[in-house]
DNA sequence: TAGTCCAGTTTGAACGTTCATTCAAAATGG
DNA sequence: CCATTTTGAATGAACGTTCAAACTGGACTA
C-alpha cells in the first residue's frame, strides 16, 4: 500500500536528490571561497563550480546568504566530527586526549586549504554578521574550554593552566592560517611544533610513549 | 620668482589639505569596517562617515580599493609604531623586551575594536587578494620571528624555543579577536594571561622584578 | 508494451537593486 | 581672477532573485 510515501511527504523540492544537490552546492561554495574569497564569491561562480544553473541555488537554499551560512555550518560540523572521533578513539587520560586534539586538528580531512580558507573568510566577516558570529564563536569557545580543562588536569599547581591552555589552543588554531601563502602546508611540521610545545611545558609527561599500564600516564626517562 | 614653492610642485590634488583629507578618509574607512564589516563597506558609507561627498574618495585615492589598501597599511603601521616605541623604551634584556611586547600589544591605542576589526577583516580576505596578503603576512612573519628570537635567548636547551615562542605569539595575536562579542574587552586580563604564560614557562625569570643592575626602566612590583 | 500524464526539477533570460566611478559645474579662498 | 577643491547626479557594470517555460523520469492507463 501507500505507493507513495514519497508523494505524501513531498514538499516542493524535497525529492531524494535534495540533500545531494544541497551538498553539491555547499562544495561548490567552498571551492569558490577558497579560490576567489568570500567577497568575490557570486551566485554565478558557485553555479559554475557546481556545474548547475544559477537558478538552482535559490531552489535549494533560501538565497545566497542561506547557502553561505550552510557552508560555514558544514565546515564547522566537519571540524567537530573529526575531533570528536579522534578523542573518542584515544585513551581517556588527558595527555592522550591532547594528543588526539593535535592529531585531529592537523588531519588533512579538515586541515586543508579549502576548509581553512572558508573558516578564515567567515571569521573575518563574523564581527559584522550575527549569524556567522554565532557559529564561529560557539565553536571556538567550546574548543578553548575543552582544551583548558585538559590542561587543568595535567598542570602543576604552580603553573597557570588557563594561560598555557589558551596559548596551546591558539597555537593549533592559528598555525594553519598561512596555508596559501606557500600553496602548501606541512602538517607534520605543525604536529611536531604542537607536540614540542607540550613536551616543553609538561616535561615528564610528554612526549607520549605507548606503554603505560593503567591510566596511561606515559613513561619518561 | 619662486613665489610658489607650492605651485611649482603642485600636482592636481596636492594642496596642503591632501594628507589631512586622506587620513580623514582612512579614519572613515576604519569606522565603516568596524561598524558594518568589509563586505558592507561602500563608498557611500565611507563618505558619510567622513562627512564628505562620494566623489572625493576618487579624488584623493585611486578608487575604493586603493583607500582600503591604504587603510590596512595605516593600521599595520600603527601596530608597528606602538610596538617599536615600547621596545625601544624597555630594557634590552629579552625578558623586558617580551614584557614590552605584551604591553604594546594590549595598548588601547592599537588594541581596540576599531583596529582589530580592520585587521581581522582584511586578514579574512587576504587569501584571495595578493595586496592584502603582502601587508598581513609581512607583519605577522616579522613579529613571529622577533618573538621566537627572544624566546631563544631565554629558553633552556631542553625546551623548544620555537614552539613556545610560536604559541606565545599566537596567544597575543588571537586574544583580542572576540572583541565585539562582548562589546568590550578587558585589556588587563589579556596582559595577566600573557604574563602568566611567561611565568609558567620560564619559572625563575618571570614575573619581572624592577631590581636588576643595568639600565633604567619603569618600576613595577 | 506503448502511450499519457504530471509532480518534481532545471534552465536562463529579464528585472530591479546596489554600487563604484566619472565629470561638468559650482564653490572656495588666496 | 584662477587654481584648487568639492559636489552630486548620471552612467554603466555587476549582482541576486524571480519566474515562465522546458525538461525529466517514473507511475498509471489502455
Amino acid at each position: 500500500m501507500a505507493g507513495s510515501a514519497a508523494a505524501a511527504s513531498k514538499l516542493p523540492g524535497e525529492g531524494h536528490h535534495r540533500s545531494t544537490r544541497r551538498q553539491q552546492l555547499i562544495d561548490a561554495a567552498i571551492t569558490s571561497i577558497a579560490e576567489h574569497g568570500l567577497a568575490r564569491t557570486t551566485v554565478a561562480r558557485v553555479a559554475e563550480a557546481a556545474g548547475l544553473s544559477q537558478g538552482l541555488l535559490s531552489f535549494y537554499f533560501d538565497g545566497k546568504q542561506a547557502l553561505l551560512l550552510a557552508t560555514l555550518e558544514y565546515v564547522e560540523s566537519e571540524f567537530e566530527r573529526v575531533r570528536r572521533t579522534a578523542m573518542a578513539r584515544a585513551r581517556t587520560a588527558p595527555e592522550w586526549q591532547l594528543d588526539a586534539i593535535i592529531e585531529s586538528t592537523f588531519d588533512p580531512t579538515i586541515c586543508n586549504p579549502r576548509y581553512t580558507a572558508v573558516w578564515n573568510a567567515f571569521w573575518g566577516e563574523a564581527r559584522a554578521r550575527a549569524d556567522y558570529m554565532r557559529v564561529c564563536s560557539a565553536h571556538e569557545t567550546a574548543q578553548l574550554e575543552e582544551t583548558i580543562a585538559l590542561f587543568r588536569e595535567i598542570a602543576d599547581p604552580n603553573v597557570d593552566a588557563e594561560a598555557l591552555g589558551t596559548a596551546f589552543f591558539h597555537l593549533l588554531d592559528s598555525i594553519p592560517e598561512p596555508f596559501d601563502e606557500v600553496g602548501h602546508f606541512d602538517l607534520e611540521r605543525a604536529k611536531r611544533i604542537s607536540r614540542a610545545f607540550l613536551a616543553s611545558v609538561f616535561r615528564g609527561r610528554f612526549p607520549l610513549t605507548p606503554d603505560a599500564t593503567t591510566q596511561a600516564s606515559p613513561g619518561e626517562q
